[in-house]
DNA sequence: ATAACAAGAAACAAAACAGTAACAAATAGT
DNA sequence: ACTATTTGTTACTGTTTTGTTTCTTGTTAT
């Protein structure tokens, strides 16, 4: 899903150049040289990220930042010339996430934007964990492998669900033992682990054999590792 | 809980600004004027964010900024004099989350790094001992050299966990046999040491005969030396 | 220098462990 | 009630780890 860049600017040159570069890195765009019809636009459309200039025609981008921050989670990178520390300060306390001075470099505004954006989705799904091609969604009790949902059984999932948990930690098989089981006799605790941890590999590894995702840490129990996300979703 | 800054920076006059005004907000702060001893701090401290300066002695400010992205979650804001985009965009390229240019506001400064900690609540217990190229994460039980990662059996680690708990100080077998085996009939338990260490330095150490990171003290034991670290990773 | 002792090295067997398969019991869907 | 799926149990195999022993090398103190 591509990511939405609003800008809020009234100096049709920077927003130009702007959705120039967005646009060019594979983000869309929205403009617009009002802030009024700005407000509009976030609220009726899919927006990530708002680029606000503080000087505009009637309601300012002050203003305008602060009704955005009162009524939804959204990250704001204020845009200003003047220069005066003031305004630096006022956008960031009306909860700007960051402020940019013109005139700017393009590939700094792009960063910044990166920046926010990475750390946004993190926000409100929480309880999703990703590992290379794997999305363990936890909240949903959901799993796909490169967009394939996988069906777990229960057992399979808690298991999946424990590790995604202590991700590239080590878990003992005592501790999969009592977030699985509860508290359990531990007479055949190992061999459950074992045999479940081969039955989860076999749904979610590509080869059940060559494990890449459940990786074993010997005589100390298995791991999740954390892996960089291949290209593909 | 009060959440700790780590300050890294060689002018004690901003040093003592910083700390001053980030203590009056009610934060702790560390403060160290190198990136060696900045990073020592950083892996066995509880830090929530750094703020540093690009410019420093030795290791820059750029490369620690690097090195502790790849190691760890943790904000970083960078300090600069020098004006010049190029430094700002290859600061955020290396993950620093801000980016200021001195002269500062201090109340700007103050926002930003609230901004920041806003957004990462939860502090990220990585628990990190490195002596020359090696790393021991005592969080997730891993422990690599030069970047590549070392396959350690359960008693391995321990042992390596006894010496990076007690960094560059000796500690007799009689302590690393409690620490690793428990209460334990003392009889072959100077054996077992001598073997097992043996084990370790095959896997950790270049030449094991030419031992450099775990040293033997004479009739007293064995010290995990702590050594600066080589500007390879 | 040499005796006394600590540490390094190598080899071996026993124990612990992970992976695998097959089968029985329990559970849910039809 | 019957079938399919899930879950628990047991057994077997090959591998890795670990404790023990023995021998060699190196260090300290007399």
């Amino acid at each position: 899903m591509r990511q939405t860049i609003m800008i809020i600017e009234d100096d049709p040159h920077i927003v130009s150049l702007l959705a120039y570069v967005f646009e060019d890195e594979g983000y869309s765009v929205l403009s617009s040289a009002t802030a009024e019809e700005g407000w509009d636009l976030i609220c009726t459309q899919q927006v990530d990220l708002v680029i606000l200039d503080i000087n505009l025609p009637g309601i300012d981008g002050l203003q305008l930042c602060n009704r955005i921050k009162e009524h939804m989670v959204l990250p704001v990178i204020m845009l200003s010339s003047r220069d005066k520390d003031d305004d630096v300060i006022s956008g960031l306390e009306l909860g700007a996430d960051d402020y940019i001075k013109k005139p700017f470099n393009h590939r700094e505004v792009l960063l910044r934007a990166g920046n926010l954006l990475k750390r946004a989705p993190e926000r409100d799904e929480t309880l999703l964990v990703t590992t290379g091609d794997l999305m363990i969604d936890l909240t949903k009790e959901r799993v796909s492998r490169s967009g394939t949902v996988l069906e777990l059984t229960p057992i399979e999932f808690s298991i999946l669900r424990t590790l995604a948990e202590s991700l590239d930690r080590i878990v003992s098989w005592q501790v999969i033992c009592s977030e699985v089981w509860g508290s359990r006799d531990w007479e055949g605790g190992h061999e459950l682990v074992k045999v479940n941890i081969r039955r989860l590999r076999k749904k979610i590894e590509l080869d059940p054999s060559e494990p890449v995702y459940i990786m074993n840490a010997w005589g100390r129990g298995y791991r999740l590792l954390k892996l960089e996300y291949a290209d593909s979703l």
